[in-house]
DNA sequence: CGGGATCCGGCTGGATACTG
DNA sequence: CAGTATCCAGCCGGATCCCG
């Protein structure tokens, strides 16, 4: 029941909102925890820093130079965001110059797996992505 | 290999940008496909189509109907940019009135997998979160 | 080192009206 | 039924400067 639940377990309501929506009970694509989740691992750098903090704690700059074209305020942001949810431990050390690590909590973990298998497909399916859009704006001039 | 490999198999390149990045083969964090998969999935509507679509072919009045929320512009978009990454195949049927049916394609169906254990993720952990940025939220007034 | 404050352009997405 | 066209507000994210 670990390795693969594409649905949740029964006695975990599916909705708590739209419950007027007829929604089977076999999906949860009208779920707004679907959207929810997206508004935070969707934008543009979230994934990115849950994959690289599911490596081990990581200094801010340490995550700033790896990540890579991220701007420092994005990646204050990004952080924020993360740690507000609870997936993201900030741990300050107060010395001179300050020190604060980031770490996945609990949760975070937990998120990692789908997560890396949402970007594992991404990198599998690129060429073929990018091929098939190629095509579609070929045939639309 | 075919149920959980969170990682792509050898001979995949991970990356064929960024490549003055310090990556780590471990990880695929700083690959822009994985911002490319983000931009497409990760926007508001795109995952609940392909959770929908997982379930069967649909037309586009249908798609509106059980997607619940959705506006006529934004599902069109949409699907335009799925069928334009080659993840959903759009079948016109030429009568009166006439019939447009949506169906996944191979590759939408592999998305699927990952995309519906993210949702399942989002719905299984959605009051843990809402109670962490709660707590955040009043800690910081 | 690890931010915060401010400014600003561009894109996302909603509302509405019209069409074959 | 299945779109297209237009307008527009809001947010996202980059650049820059400052600070303890």
């Amino acid at each position: 029941m670990d390795t693969a639940t594409p649905f949740p377990q029964e006695g975990t309501p599916m909705c708590d909102r739209n419950t007027d929506v007829p929604t089977p009970l076999e999906s949860f694509g009208a779920c707004p925890a679907v959207t929810d989740v997206l508004s935070r691992v969707g934008d543009k750098w979230s994934m990115q820093v849950v994959i690289r903090l599911g490596e081990g704690s990581r200094r801010f700059n340490e995550l700033r130079r790896i990540i890579n074209g991220i701007s420092q305020r994005m990646l204050t942001r990004t952080l924020r965001g993360l740690e507000r949810d609870g997936l993201v431990r900030r741990t300050v050390t107060p010395s001179v110059p300050p020190r604060v690590d980031y770490e996945l909590t609990d949760i975070g973990r937990s998120l990692w797996k789908p997560v890396s298998e949402l970007g594992a497909w991404a990198v599998e399916h690129r060429q073929v992505i990018a091929q098939a859009r190629d095509d579609y704006d070929a045939a639309a001039q």
